[in-house]
DNA sequence: GTCTATATAAAGATAGAC
DNA sequence: GTCTATCTTTATATAGAC
């Protein structure tokens, strides 16, 4: 039997999805009260930090969920080229189908605090060296040596963030597309 | 002789400079006001509908800046390669000696505003439609066919736009020398 | 066209009863 | 741990003198 979710969780979950769409700033604390259904008192007995907590903990949560997904996706084919693009498939997929991001992009927190709240950038950039760690293994299974597995993940990684922003402004998961289809001459070994 | 800066011009460009550091919804009027010296009934004089009529003139101020610095960066260069590398490496130098982005991103306002703001996403992604059209533009002219050109010039794009997100995370030019170096075997003819 | 003072709403945060 | 009421600051926006 699935337990309950705490309050706490369902703050962080709320916050999670709407900083996502959002960002920090265009995310009110109010506005995490009212879709939660949790009382402001409780926000703050949980995080008594404030915005700032709330956010850290978000990121955490966006990087689980970010590294769950990407370790499934990237699981049992027979070439990187192959992997990375049944990846990059599935985030255009599921954008197309829910008209939204959901546990793909971290970039936009990044970018908002990245030159005015230092510790949401270092959680940031965290949840980066997970993901690029991650690409990284993956790559090296495939056979690529230490370091090219290392400026490959980390071009995948912005590949990916640069065409999640690009669907989103175009309404379209056509880029993502694109991108996958220029995926075999990056990864072509 | 150069003609003085207008106030309009004044509270664009500071409005622009801000916009691109903090996005849109951590920018607030007011910090515009202050740090362009300009008072506040002639930001309403000049943008009668407010904040959102003075981001949409700042991404089309942000676009022409984009498309001048990046059609000269990609003049006279022997190989597609060759330019497209020297335009990511003069980015990861301008942000290695200021130590923040000047003119190269639009996605934190872009990725911000997608789901809420339509005509802010529209300012963007009219803004991404020209920058993707120059781009296939110099890839036609190095002898690719149309089609191949718009993809390559989409993926580019996106890896320039996730390499930047990643260089202001990381505090380091470090991703976009990675992406730069990749380059190659994406624009291997 | 410029500038200040002010209205009004919303933000983040806190206090204290239960 | 939960909830409401409230404080303070800051946001966007306006009015009206010059």
């Amino acid at each position: 039997m699935k337990k309950k979710e705490s309050t706490k969780e369902l703050i962080l979950r709320t916050a999670s999805e709407l900083f996502q769409r959002q960002g920090y700033h265009g995310t009110g604390l109010n506005q995490i009260i009212e879709e939660s259904g949790a009382p402001k008192g409780s926000l703050y007995y949980h995080f008594p930090n404030g915005k700032e907590e709330i956010a850290v903990e978000a990121i955490k949560l966006m990087k689980k969920h970010l590294l769950e997904g990407a370790a499934k996706d990237l699981e049992e084919k027979d070439t990187a080229a192959e992997a990375f693009q049944y990846h990059i498939h599935k985030i255009a997929s599921d954008f197309e189908k829910k008209h939204q991001m959901e546990g793909v992009q971290i970039g936009l927190i990044a970018s908002e605090t990245a030159a005015t709240h230092e510790s949401l950038r270092n959680s940031c950039q965290h949840a980066y060296a997970d993901w690029q760690a991650l690409y990284a293994n993956r790559l090296i299974a495939y056979g690529y040596e230490k370091e090219m597995a290392n400026d490959l993940a980390v071009t995948i990684n912005a590949l990916i963030e640069g065409a999640v922003t690009l669907a989103l402004t175009s309404a379209s998961g056509s880029p993502l597309y694109s991108v996958a289809r220029q995926l075999p001459s990056l990864l072509k070994q």
